[in-house]
DNA sequence: ACAAAAGTGTTCAATTTACACCCATGG
DNA sequence: CCATGGGTGTAAATTGAACACTTTTGT
C-alpha cells in the first residue's frame, strides 16, 4: 500500500471585505503580480501557517495585504471552496471569509508593493481570478442576509452616523428603494439597534439629522425581511 | 529558509445526518473504536483522498461507514472546523455537511463492524467526541433555517406523506407547536411546495389523512418564520 | 421664499392568529 | 356514539405599505 489514504492539500484563506462608497457596493482587492492570473484582480489572502487557525490567518493576511487591523472587523466564515482544479498550482483548498467595513481612508494608500484598492464590485464581478466570483456571490448574499437579522448594518458605518446613512446601507446593498419614514420608524422600534448620542449634524441641505451610533444587540427580532425583487 | 510557508494539515469531512424517529429528532453515529475518545459516539467522516473533493468524500463516506447511499441526500456544506488541538493526532481541519434523511430502517443493520446507528440528539449532544457538538450544533441551527427558507422538510419524509407527518418535522425540529389548521393552509397555499397524490391513508384513529409528495419548489416565499420561543 | 432632507400621524390593506365548527373513521 | 385526527370558515388582532403633512436647515 505505497499510495496514501489522504490527500495532499494547503489551505488558504481568501477575504471578501465589502463597503458602501460612493453609493456602490465596493469590493477590496489586490493585482495579482505573480501567475497565474497575473494582472487580474483578486481577493486578499494567503495560505495557512503552522500553529494558525483560519481566523488568525484572515486577519494576518488583511493586516499584510491592506493595512486594514482586523481589530474591530467582524470576520464571518463563508466555507470551504475546493474543486480540484480551481487553482493551477496544485491542491489547494481555501476558505472563504466576509468582512465589512466603513467606508476607509483608502486601504494601503502607498505603503507596500502589491496595494489592495476598492473596486466597484458591480464593475468587478465576473473578472476575478480563480473562483473568487463565486466567493464573492456567496459573501454577497450572506450580506445581504445578515441586514436581515442582524444589526451589521451598523459595521458598513462610522462610529456615529445618521438614519439616512444607515438607510443607505440597507438600499445599496439590497439593491432597492425603502421608505425613509418607515425605515426611520422600524430601525427605532427594535430595541438595543441603535442609541442616540444627542448629537444633530448639519446636512449640505435639509434639516440636520440626529446622530447614533450602534446599540448592544446584535440579532434583529422580528428581521428586516427584503422585500422580494429582481436585481443586479 | 527552512521553515515552510503554510502549515501541513490534513483535510477531513464529518457529516451531520438528521432525521425524525420516533417522534425525536435523531442523529447518525459511529461508536469509536480507536482512540483518541475511544468508546465514544461520534459524527460519521473520514479523510479526504486523492482527487476527490469534499463533497465527493463525504458521499464516500456516507456510504462506507452508514450503507446510506448518497444518492438522493442533499449535503450541505455546514464550515471548515479548524482548532488547532480539536484532535490530537494533528492539525486536521474538517469540513461539516448536513444531510437530511427520512426514517430509515436503521442504517446498517448489522453490515459492518463499527455499525452507525441513529441516537438521540438530546441524549448524545454534549458527549460527542472531538469538537462535534459544535458541528452539530451548527447543522441543527441550518436545518432549522432551511425549514422556514426551503421545502426541505419534505427531505425528513418518505416518498408520500401526510400534512399531518409534515408539521410534525416541523414541531420536532423546531420544537414547538403548530395549529394544524392554520399550517394545512399555509402549506397548501404555497405554490409547488406539496402536491396531492390522490390517494388517502387510513390512520390508527380518525379521518383518513390526504397524501402528499414533494412538489418542484425548492425555496418557500413568503418564509414559514418559526416563532420565537425558548427551547432546549 | 424655496428646495431639500428629517421626522410624525394616520389610513388602509394584507397577513397572521385564534378558534368555532364540520368530516370521516375505528373501537 | 364517542374519541380522535383531518379539514373549512371566519372574525379579531397584528403588521406593513402608502402618503399627507410638519419641522428645520442652507441658499
Amino acid at each position: 500500500m505505497e499510495s496514501r489514504d489522504h490527500a495532499e492539500v494547503r489551505l488558504a484563506v481568501d477575504l471578501v471585505v465589502l463597503t458602501v462608497r460612493e453609493d456602490r457596493l465596493q469590493l477590496l482587492v489586490i493585482v495579482r503580480g505573480n501567475q497565474p492570473y497575473r494582472g487580474r484582480p483578486a481577493l486578499p489572502g494567503g495560505f495557512l501557517r503552522e500553529n494558525e487557525d483560519l481566523r488568525a490567518a484572515a486577519v494576518r493576511e488583511l493586516a499584510e495585504e491592506t493595512g486594514l487591523a482586523g481589530r474591530s472587523l467582524v470576520l464571518e466564515q463563508i466555507g470551504a471552496y475546493d474543486a480540484p482544479e480551481r487553482d493551477p498550482r496544485g491542491r489547494i483548498v481555501s476558505v472563504g471569509y466576509l468582512a465589512v467595513a466603513p467606508d476607509l481612508p483608502v486601504p494601503t494608500a502607498g505603503s507596500d508593493a502589491t496595494g489592495a484598492t476598492w473596486a466597484r464590485l458591480d464593475t468587478v464581478r465576473g473578472a476575478l481570478a480563480f473562483d473568487h466570483d463565486e466567493i464573492v456571490s456567496d459573501a454577497l448574499e450572506r450580506a445581504r442576509t445578515r441586514l436581515e437579522y442582524t444589526t451589521s448594518a451598523t459595521d458598513f458605518c462610522a462610529e456615529v452616523f445618521t438614519m439616512g446613512e444607515l438607510r443607505q446601507i440597507y438600499e445599496i446593498v439590497w439593491g432597492i428603494t425603502l421608505d425613509p419614514r418607515n425605515f426611520s420608524r422600524r430601525i427605532l422600534a427594535t430595541e438595543g439597534f441603535i442609541e442616540p448620542t444627542g448629537d444633530r449634524r448639519a446636512q449640505v441641505t435639509g434639516r440636520p439629522a440626529a446622530l447614533y451610533r450602534r446599540g448592544p444587540a446584535s440579532r434583529l427580532n422580528p428581521p428586516m425581511l427584503r422585500p422580494q425583487q429582481g436585481e443586479q
